[in-house]
DNA sequence: CAGATTCGGTACCGATCGGTACTGAATGAG
DNA sequence: CTCATTCAGTACCGATCGGTACCGAATCTG
């Protein structure tokens, strides 16, 4: 059995599956998991509901994919961001990167983990907790990454990692609203700079006012 | 006829409207517009469909006047903030009153303008193009209240009003999604306090890495 | 009282939801 | 070739969607 691998039994499949998650992938992207209809999906898939169910289980199932693969498509400046020398070129990075996905010409507005389901009823719960966990587990990482660089003195040894990671997730993610909103590239830019001019901002007890 | 304001005629009405439009609101705050049902709303509110559609409209006006509901309740820090007598001050009260609002005990968390619909399927575009106009309309109010501290010399000569705006909406976003996902008030305002102690951030050029 | 008017409950509308049974077509193995 | 296996299209499932027709109950005016 050396061609194991290979030579499967039944008829061949006769579309591409990451083909048809790409296009899934934006249906959801644009439209939020409750607000695409399996009809939407499909329809965009080039396939019918039979395909989609023996491919990829259910629409649940086909969201969670969807998600890895923006995980690894659109939202992969992300994992690069973390691979930066300096927790500085992280941060800028991540904005950077954030902002370029959110306003992508060709893609959809906004970001996926974000406005995928952010507020749903209880069908839609399942998809909700997953993009918590999502943004959690992008938290965890940003902190481990600004734990590093306190380890390494990149970051003075009073900084909080997981207060600066929380701080750089809100500013992303309040990114990815305004780009859900129509702001422009440009603009949320502009934002991005003025937020890492003064990155990382002090941990201590609060400056005087004025 | 004096008395034009009262005896209304026919069976007086046998529930609060704005008790029933209160409980409303908390259900779209809760599960978006998309994922709140007709039953799940009359259910909350204690009236049936007919009287709902009596008193209200339909789902999307009752949508509406939630908004407008939350714009004077929950969200009334906003107005607030704008009042208070620095652009410094402006900009604390509406961190501070985004990081309460978001995380009230009694109240679900996170922002009605946010997660009350950020991307919908075709039925639900309208309310999504309502909350896109009602953040921007906040965002213009903060940008004509900056400006105002601009002339008064509160803010430099060369701030960017609109910028300052903008920034400041998106943390505010930044914030009701961590909210959303779980994140406890005590985080967030850690995270709110960070992002005030260096503001007004820069508007200028780059200040030089590291 | 009678008559007009409005509210509230039931029962229903067509459309759409996510999901599936069934059937025929296409391919492998023998 | 035959036969098992898999894919894809149709047609359908019960449940739910937002919205409404209808009618009795309740309250006004006169």
């Amino acid at each position: 059995m050396e061609t194991g691998q290979k030579a499967p039994i039944g008829r061949p499949r006769g579309f591409d599956t990451e083909e048809a998650l790409e296009r899934a992938m934006r249906v959801f992207w644009e439209q939020g998991y409750e607000g695409a209809s399996l009809t939407d999906l499909t329809g965009a898939m080039g396939i019918n509901r039979t395909s989609m169910y023996a491919a990829f289980g259910n629409k649940e199932d086909l969201f969670r994919k969807c998600l890895e693969r923006y995980t690894e498509g659109p939202a992969s400046y992300g994992a690069r961001a973390l691979r930066e020398p300096t927790a500085r070129q992280v941060a800028t990075a991540l904005l950077n990167g954030a902002v370029r996905a959110t306003t992508g010409i060709g893609s959809p507005a906004g970001c996926l983990g974000v406005q995928g389901s952010l507020a749903a009823g209880e069908p839609g719960s399942n998809a909700r907790d997953a993009l918590v966990a999502w943004r959690d587990g992008h938290v965890s990482l940003l902190r481990d990454r600004f734990q590093q660089a306190v380890a390494e003195g990149d970051l003075p040894p009073d900084a909080d990692p997981g207060l600066l990671a929380r701080h750089l997730m809100t500013m992303a993610n309040g990114i990815a609203v305004q780009a859900a909103g129509g702001i422009t590239r440009d603009v949320l830019q502009r934002v991005a700079d003025m937020t890492l001019r003064s990155w990382p901002p002090a941990t201590g007890p609060a400056q005087p006012d004025a």
